[in-house]
DNA sequence: CTTGACTCCGTACTGGAGTACGGAGTTTAG
DNA sequence: CTAAACTCCGTACTCCAGTACGGAGTCAAG
């Protein structure tokens, strides 16, 4: 990871700022272990903010693996979505392509004619 | 289409700027069609810079269908890889929530867990 | 002919996730 | 002990597709 990246975590307040010791930043475990889990909410989708939203989810007493689950619930929702929509635009591509002779000018190319086509 | 939109556009090389009669934009038909191109080559998943490619390739005299359709190919194919790992990634993320008992607190939630395990 | 709504221009800002800069201090290897 | 390599800090910049600002000019309706 780069300094710059730590050091940007702690300006959003995803990590705790350690007292420097002797001007420099001596980590302790769990902060180490912190980081980690956010690179990894990250791979699962999440964003900074939410997975500081996450974070302050599980900070309460209160804080139920009910609310938790909700939250990702929700995520698994908006990444159907997304896929949903990129199938939509693969297909419509594809069938541009496959109606394409692939041969003479870009002019006559069916994938050109696509975007000139006023619907 | 806001106007600040066009003038982006404009600043991107993506339009030409006509001749301001009055101090004001006149545009001439093909401008017009050419702003909905775009519209519609964005719509496809192209962003402006590629938009701005796309028009370059059919502008020399020799543009060919070809060169076209390979760069759709492209799109195809990088758009299949972001599909692919947007199912993994929901897969995942399901498989978390069901794993989950989605009762008591979040510190035991195996979504919570998901994120602190140290893989 | 005035008033309100539009446009002109350059510049700066938005958001998300960092990355770069530059001058000073610190640590570590040789 | 010195030199290279690292870190400190705040600020500003990157990319992308716009959007906002503000003061001046212009156009159309009443």
């Amino acid at each position: 990871m780069h300094v710059e990246t730590i050091r940007y975590y702690e300006r959003l307040g995803l990590i705790p700022r350690p007292a420097p010791r002797s001007g420099y930043r001596h980590y302790p475990a769990s902060t180490i272990d912190r980081v980690r889990s956010i690179k990894r909410a990250q791979d699962f989708g999440f964003s900074l903010r939410e997975v500081n939203e996450l974070y302050a989810m599980t900070a309460g007493d209160n804080s139920t693996c009910r609310a938790m689950c909700a939250k990702v619930d929700q995520k698994v929702r908006e990444i159907e979505a997304r896929i949903a929509s990129l199938i939509e635009l693969r297909d419509e591509l594809r069938g541009l392509v496959e109606q394409s002779a692939r041969v003479g000018p870009a002019t006559n190319c069916k994938v050109f004619r696509a975007f000139q086509d006023r619907r």
